[in-house]
RNA sequence: GGAGGAAUAGUCUAAUUGGUAAGGCAGCGGUCUUGAAAACCGCCGGGUUAGCGCCCUUGGGGGUUCGAGUCCCCCUUCCUCCGCCA
């Protein structure tokens, strides 16, 4: 949520900066509605003034025997016009909310300027492409061919995007999600955290999913609970509401979550396979961090995200987005993307994100240092990774032209074998 | 699902038949000191204001009242017990 003070005193320069993203934003509305909020609010507390020093005096008349019925019912009055005033300004603050939660958090100025994935910026990469020689299957046909997947009978049981693995295919996720949290819980010092995959409308509001994303997630009605589209919901809001002790900045959390994402409007772009689906595993890193040095924690986060592809020995490259490809709530995003050699093409496996004090605000996020005020964290997270998009570049990378997998040395003790086969083999 | 109890600021803990939130601890700044401790002073939830100040804040929302931490209703969470259950 964008800070209403901010708005008010700087409201062209952050205007200019949002509409970056590709937005049209307007704060007439707005900064009149915080006016007329203010007026009120002046006149209610004057209100309010007169009213408590009038309960004081009944209460020494009162006290003293004297007759107060005069008094009470003048005050009487005053009370009822304070409650009308009261209503009508929480009419309006909520309004001012409503459209609050609505605005999208300022884009940091140095992010690059552009309105798609076109104008995002090449960072670094690491290692080199995978041969992709004539035998190389794509994952999908590979998969299917080998039993390590059954995206039919994923489809027969929940609908199409909803992916079934199998016996080797299964086991492979499994070892895949079981070691990046022993690696960034581990050397990477993680605190590793595992939540609730269900959560209440506040929690959703806190990461900025709600309002404006209802549509892309999964909602049970009878229990007024969604389904979560990424742990970072979950494990952002952990401490909402709380006064954290600036010592223990920054705090570092990692998680496991299936994640559910209804795509709606989606439909017919990167269908095949693992590619897009509703629901995709993945480990989650987040930090709340000082504002002091979030950039340099979000570093950190991104190379931690890497140390994972590193590790599996696969193929990536960095970007930094560009304004109008940086998501709702963030202010600087980088991507990662791992190469899939038989799609040849890099796949988006990871975000990593400064959110700076947007998602704190609404959460309620805070530390303290001192005797100084309590001021809003920042809040940070990255993929670390996901496992679909992971998975690609995995089996074609290291498939052999037996149609065995070569596994990476890190992922064989959770194997227990350097070499994968399926049972059609 | 049923019965009973509880929720006060970072934390602990008070507040008369309803009278306008008192303290302790932790933390931070200062005085003193070679340095530290102790002691003493100040700060330590939010809004509004240039500031003084004023207003709000006792889990959340309503109600009664001149006035609600306190009385009434609804909700949430936690604890105890009963029932059901992997």
């Amino acid at each position: 949520m964008i800070d209403i003070k901010e708005l008010r005193s700087r409201p062209a320069e952050l205007k200019e900066l949002i509409e970056r993203k590709n937005v049209r934003v307007d704060f007439e509305r707005i900064l009149g509605l915080d006016e007329t909020r203010r007026e009120l609010i002046g006149e209610t507390e004057k209100l309010k003034a007169e009213r408590n020093a009038a309960s004081r005096d009944i209460a020494r008349l009162q006290k003293e025997k004297q007759d107060a019925s005069a008094a009470i019912a003048a005050t009487r009055e005053t009370g009822d016009r304070i409650k009308a005033l009261d209503q009508e300004l929480k009419a309006l603050e909520e309004e001012q909310r409503q459209l609050l939660l609505a605005i999208p958090n300022a884009p940091h100025p140095e992010v690059p300027v552009g309105n798609d994935e076109e104008a995002n910026v090449f960072v670094r990469e690491w290692g080199e492409k995978a041969p992709a020689p004539e035998w190389l299957k794509d994952h999908l046909s590979w998969g299917e061919a080998e039993g390590f997947y059954d995206f039919p009978r994923g489809a027969k049981l929940s609908g199409s995007g909803f992916p079934l693995y199998t016996g080797p295919g299964a086991k492979l996720e499994r070892a895949l999600i079981q070691f990046m949290l022993d690696l960034q819980s581990g050397e990477n010092g993680y605190t590793e955290v595992s939540t609730p995959f269900l959560v209440n409308s506040a929690s959703m509001t806190g990461t900025g999913q709600l309002p404006k994303m209802a549509e892309d997630m999964y909602y049970c009605e009878r229990d007024d609970l969604w389904l979560i589209p990424t742990a970072e919901v979950p494990i952002t809001n952990i401490h909402a509401g709380e006064v954290l002790d600036a010592k223990k900045l920054p705090m570092k959390f990692c998680g496991y979550s299936p994640c559910f994402r209804r795509e709606a409007g989606s439909y017919g772009r990167d269908v095949r396979g693992f590619l897009r689906t509703h629901q995709f595993n993945k480990v989650e890193l987040v930090k709340l961090a000082r504002p002091e040095n979030s950039y340099e924690e979000l570093e950190k986060l991104l190379n931690d995200a890497e140390s994972v592809l590193q590790k599996l020995g696969l193929h990536y490259r960095v970007l930094t987005l560009c304004s109008g490809d940086t998501s709702f709530a963030s202010a600087k995003t980088y991507d990662i993307e791992v190469w899939s050699p038989a799609e040849g093409k890099y796949l988006e496996c990871s975000s990593c994100s400064n959110f700076e004090d947007f998602q704190a605000r609404r959460a309620n996020i805070r530390f303290k240092e001192g005797s100084g005020k309590p001021r809003f964290v920042h809040t940070l997270n990255g993929s670390g990774l996901a496992t679909s998009r992971l998975i690609v570049a995995l089996v074609e990378a290291c498939q052999q032209e037996d149609g065995s997998l070569l596994l990476p040395e890190v992922l064989r003790p959770y194997l227990g074998t350097e070499r994968l086969r399926g049972p059609a083999a």
